[in-house]
DNA sequence: AGCACGCCGACT
DNA sequence: GTCGGCGTGCTC
C-alpha cells in the first residue's frame, strides 16, 4: 500500500474504488487464442467474443448455448456460440484490443443447431431486421430451451479399473484376516448386471434389476466400486410410445396427380433446388400428390417437412400422414412443452421420416432433407406476427437452396407472389384443374342483395333464397355450411337518437354486442363494457331503446335455430376455446349430429364432409372494402376456399354467396372459380399502383401513448429513412427506384390505448432497399420515452 | 437487461 | 461541499 501514501495534503484522499481498478491499467497483451463468437440470448444486440479456456476447448462448438460473464459484475448470462477461431482479440471502439473474458461454462453438451440452421437464423436476422439472438430463440422450442420433460439425475457405472480394484480390496480382506468372501451373493449379482447394462443406471433401478433392495447397491458403492455420473434424464411421459396407426395403401393416381408426382420426384432423385407451384383445385387430391412424392424421397433415405396452416392440422390430416408413413412427428403450438420436446428430439436424433406441422416447423432439425412442402401456400397464417416477422414460405425457400432440394407449394388459389413467379419461370408450375373422380366443382349463385326484394338484413341475415336452399339441402337429408366472418351477436350498438355508435375507449373502434357474456367487447383489446340502457352521451340522455344492427355469429345462430329445426353448430373464437374444441366440434359434424354448421374463418379451410350438399355466404363483401391492397385477393382466396366445402361427394353441393357487390371482379370469378381471370386482372392493377409482387413492401409501425411524440418521432424516422434512400439512389451504378409512403396515422390509428402512425416503403429493387434501411438504422436512435416502433417486412397486416 | 458514469439540485 | 436524482451508454 506504499504507493497510496499522500504526497500532498490537498492531494485527494485514496479513492477505496479505485484501487481495484488501478488508472494504468496494464496493457493487455493481445496474443492470439481461441474465441468463441456470441450473441446473447436477451439483452444487448450484436456479436462479441470470449475467450475459449483450455478445458473447455474441446467442448465449445457453434449452435451450443454458453454461460457467459457480462459487464463490470460479471454477472453470468445465457448465449449462443455462433462461431469459433484462432486469432487475436478485436479492436475496440477506442483503438485498443478487447481484453477478452473466459467463456465460464456451456449450458449444452451438444450443439441444438446445426451449422446450416445456424446459417438459416443469419439470413433471417438480416432479411427481417431481427437481433440474430432473438432468431436463434425462436428456432429453437421453448421446450427444448427448457429442457421439458427431463431432469437432473444421479446414474452409476462400473468403474473402469474394476478388476485392479477388486484385487486391492482381496488383499486387505486378506490382510484382514477376514473369512466371508469379498462380495456378497447379492453383491456379486448387482454388479454383474450393472456390468451387462449397457447404459448407467440408477441406484434404485440396478437395486430392481438384481431383484434386491438398495442394501448390497450402497454397499457396492461404499467399496468404491460404482462410479457416479450427472445425466439429465428423460421423464415418464417422454418414452411414450407413438400410437400405432393402421397402415393403408397409397390411392391410385389419376393423369394429372400421376403426372405431378413425376415431376415432382424428378427434382427430389436429382437432388435439384426448385420451387414447385402446385396449383390444384379444391378436391384435386393435392394431399396424396404430397404423401406419393414424399414416399419416394423416403424411399431414398430422405426426409420431408410439410408445413399446413395451423387451423387444418388436425387429427384427420396428421392421421393420414402417419398411415402411410413408420414415423411421423407432429409439431404445433397445441402442445406441451413437453411434448414439443420430445418431438424435437425424435427429429434431430434422426428418427422422422416426415414432420408435419404449423410455420415454426420449418426449422426442423432434420439433416437428411430431400423435399418441403407447403399446402395452403397462400395462407396468411404463415407469416408471423411478431419477432422475427418471418415468412414461412421464404425461410423454407432458404432451406429448399440450402440443401438442394424441390420446395412444393400447393394450392387451389395460389398467392400472387408465387404466381407470379411462376408465370415468370422462376418457379415450376404444375395444375391440376380436375377434381378427383371427376366430380364437378360446386356450382355458385351470387345472391344480389341490392335487388333481392328484401331491404338489407332488416328481416335477419338469411335471404328468402337461401333460404329455401337451406330447406332443400336438409330435406335431402343433406349437412349445409353458413360462413360469417364475425363474431359476436351485433356489431353496431348505437343511439337511435344522436346517432352515437358504441367505441372501445381504449381502441376507437365499434364494440360488438355478445350475447352470451351479455357485454358490449372490443375485439382487439378484450376491452368489456356493460350495454347501455339509454344512451349514455350527457348532451343526449336519448329516449328510446338502444339500436342493435349488424350480424355476427351468435346472431346468426339464433336465428337458424328460430327459422330451422335442424341443430345448429356454431364454430368461431368464442366457442371453440379450450384444447381439442375445434376436433371434437367437427367430429360431431361428421358424424351427423349437427345439421347446420356455421362459423367464422376456421370453417373456411380444409374440411372435407362429402354429405355437405349447401354452403351459404352470408357476407361475401365483409372483407372487400378493407384499405389493403389485397383484399380482393383476400375475398377470392376466401370465397373460392369456403366453396370448395361442397361438392365432395357422389351427390354434389352447391354454394350460394350473398353480396351487395355481385360485379365485383374478385367475387365474378370466385364464383365461375376462374382463377386465372382474377388473377389476370388482380396482377394488372398491381402492376399499375406498384404493389407486390411487382415491388418489395417494407412497412414500419410507430406506437405510443402520446400522440404527438409518436407522430413526431414517425416524422423522424421518416426523414432519416428518405435521407438514407436518397444516398442510396446517389450511390448506386444502376437506376434505383424507391418510394417511401407517410408517416401516416394506421388504419386503426388507436389500438390498446397506442396511437399508432406507420410508414410504407416499396421497391422493385428489395435487396437495395433493405440495405439502404438497415444503414438508416445503423446509427443512434434517438427514440423518446414510451414511444416503440416495429419493421415488417413484407407485410401481411396493414392495418 | 443491468450497471456505472456523470451532470444537476437539495441538504448537512 | 456531499449525497443522490435518473438520463445515457456500454457490455467482448
Amino acid at each position: 500500500m506504499a504507493s497510496q501514501q499522500r504526497l500532498f495534503d490537498d492531494d485527494p484522499a485514496p479513492d477505496p474504488k479505485r484501487e481495484k481498478s488501478p488508472r494504468v491499467e496494464k496493457s493487455y497483451d493481445p496474443l492470439p487464442c481461441w474465441k468463441a463468437s456470441v450473441v446473447y440470448q436477451e439483452g444487448a444486440e450484436g456479436v462479441f467474443d470470449y475467450r475459449i479456456p483450455d478445458d473447455l476447448l474441446s467442448l465449445v462448438r457453434p449452435g451450443q448455448r454458453l454461460l457467459v460473464p457480462l459487464g463490470v459484475s460479471n454477472r453470468k448470462v445465457g448465449a449462443w456460440c455462433v462461431g469459433t477461431s484462432f486469432g487475436p482479440p478485436p479492436i475496440s471502439a477506442k483503438g485498443k484490443p478487447v481484453r477478452l473474458k473466459p467463456i465460464s461454462n456451456v449450458i449444452d453438451k451438444e450443439p441444438l443447431l446445426s451449422p446450416k440452421m445456424l446459417e438459416l437464423a443469419r439470413w433471417l436476422s438480416k432479411r427481417y431486421f431481427c437481433p440474430l439472438g432473438t432468431v436463434m430463440e425462436t428456432i429453437l422450442p421453448a421446450g427444448v430451451r427448457k429442457q421439458a420433460g427431463t431432469r437432473p439425475t444421479t446414474v452409476w457405472r462400473v468403474v473402469d479399473n474394476l478388476s485392479e480394484k477388486l484385487a486391492q480390496l482381496e488383499t486387505q480382506r486378506e490382510n484382514a484376516k477376514r473369512r466371508a468372501p469379498l462380495l456378497t451373493p447379492k453383491q456379486r449379482l448387482a454388479l454383474d448386471v450393472l456390468q451387462q447394462s449397457p447404459e448407467p443406471m440408477t441406484l434404485h433401478e440396478l437395486a430392481r434389476s438384481a431383484r434386491t433392495s438398495d442394501v448390497p447397491v450402497r454397499a457396492l458403492k461404499e467399496m468404491g466400486l460404482l462410479r457416479a455420473e450427472r445425466i439429465r434424464r428423460k421423464s415418464k411421459i417422454f418414452e411414450e410410445l407413438q400410437k400405432e396407426v393402421p397402415r393403408t395403401a397409397p390411392l391410385e393416381l389419376n393423369a394429372d396427380q400421376a403426372a405431378a408426382v413425376a415431376r415432382i420426384t424428378d427434382y427430389v432423385r436429382t437432388g435439384t433446388f426448385k420451387t414447385i407451384l402446385l396449383h390444384g383445385v379444391t378436391g384435386s387430391g393435392k394431399t396424396e400428390v404430397y404423401l406419393q412424392s414424399i414416399a419416394e424421397a423416403v424411399r431414398l433415405g430422405k426426409q420431408a417437412i410439410v408445413l399446413v396452416p395451423e387451423i387444418s392440422l388436425t387429427p384427420q390430416t396428421v392421421r393420414r400422414f402417419r398411415q402411410r408413413f413408420d414415423s411421423v412427428a407432429v409439431l404445433h403450438s397445441h402442445l406441451t412443452d413437453i411434448e414439443r420436446h420430445v418431438e424435437w428430439r425424435r427429429i434431430s436424433e434422426g428418427k422422422a421420416q416426415v414432420v408435419i406441422g404449423a410455420r415454426s416447423a420449418v426449422f426442423a432439425p432434420l439433416d437428411r432433407l430431400g423435399l418441403i412442402v407447403i399446402d395452403e401456400e397462400h395462407e396468411t397464417s404463415f407469416k408471423q406476427g411478431e419477432l422475427p416477422r418471418y415468412h414461412a414460405r421464404e425461410a423454407a425457400r432458404y432451406r429448399a437452396w440450402q440443401e438442394g432440394i424441390p420446395l412444393l407449394l400447393g394450392s387451389a388459389t395460389p398467392s400472387l407472389e408465387s404466381w407470379y413467379h411462376a408465370q415468370r419461370g422462376e418457379y415450376d408450375l404444375i395444375s391440376m384443374p380436375r377434381r378427383v373422380n371427376n366430380y364437378p366443382l360446386p356450382q355458385v349463385s351470387l345472391l344480389d342483395l341490392r335487388t333481392s326484394g328484401e331491404a338489407g338484413f332488416a328481416h335477419g341475415a338469411i335471404h328468402r333464397k337461401l333460404a329455401m336452399a337451406i330447406e332443400d339441402a336438409l330435406d335431402e337429408n343433406g349437412q349445409v355450411i353458413l360462413f360469417l366472418n364475425r363474431r359476436g351477436y351485433s356489431t353496431r350498438i348505437q343511439c337511435p337518437r344522436c346517432g352515437e355508435v358504441m367505441k372501445c375507449p381504449n381502441c376507437d373502434v365499434p364494440l360488438t354486442h355478445h350475447r352470451t357474456e351479455r357485454a358490449a367487447i372490443c375485439h382487439y383489446c378484450d376491452y368489456e363494457a356493460p350495454i347501455p340502457r339509454r344512451c349514455p352521451n350527457p348532451d343526449c340522455r336519448g329516449g328510446g331503446d338502444i339500436l342493435f344492427s349488424g350480424f355476427g355469429t351468435e346472431r346468426l345462430e339464433k336465428e337458424l335455430a328460430d327459422r330451422f329445426s335442424a341443430p345448429v353448430l356454431r364454430m368461431d373464437m368464442d366457442t371453440m376455446r379450450g384444447r381439442g374444441a375445434h376436433e371434437k366440434a367437427l367430429a360431431a359434424f361428421r358424424r351427423g349430429e349437427y345439421k347446420i354448421l356455421l362459423g367464422t374463418q376456421m370453417i373456411a379451410k380444409g374440411l372435407d364432409f362429402p354429405n355437405v350438399l349447401l354452403v351459404g355466404v352470408i357476407s361475401a363483401d365483409t372483407s372487400l372494402y378493407h384499405p389493403d391492397f389485397r383484399a380482393s385477393e383476400r375475398t377470392f382466396h376466401l370465397i373460392t376456399q369456403v366453396a370448395g366445402r361442397t361438392g365432395r361427394g357422389e351427390r354434389g353441393g352447391r354454394v350460394i354467396v350473398q353480396t351487395y357487390a355481385p360485379e365485383h371482379p374478385a367475387i365474378v370469378a370466385a364464383a365461375r372459380h376462374d382463377f386465372q381471370a382474377f388473377v389476370a386482372g388482380e396482377l394488372a392493377s398491381r402492376k399499375r399502383v406498384g404493389y407486390p409482387p411487382f415491388t418489395e413492401l417494407i412497412r414500419i409501425i410507430v406506437r405510443g401513448e402520446d400522440g404527438g411524440k409518436t407522430e413526431s418521432f414517425a416524422a423522424h424516422l421518416a426523414d432519416r429513412l428518405n435521407a438514407s434512400l436518397a444516398e442510396a439512389k446517389d450511390n448506386a451504378g444502376a437506376p434505383l427506384r424507391f418510394r417511401l409512403m407517410g408517416p401516416a396515422p394506421a388504419v386503426f390509428p388507436k389500438l390498446r390505448g397506442l396511437w399508432r402512425w406507420h410508414i410504407h416503403i416499396r421497391s422493385a429493387f428489395g435487396a437495395a432497399m433493405r440495405d439502404a434501411i438497415r444503414r438508416a438504422l445503423a446509427q443512434k436512435i434517438d427514440k423518446p420515452d414510451g414511444v416503440e416502433w416495429v419493421i415488417d417486412v413484407d407485410p401481411i397486416d396493414m392495418l
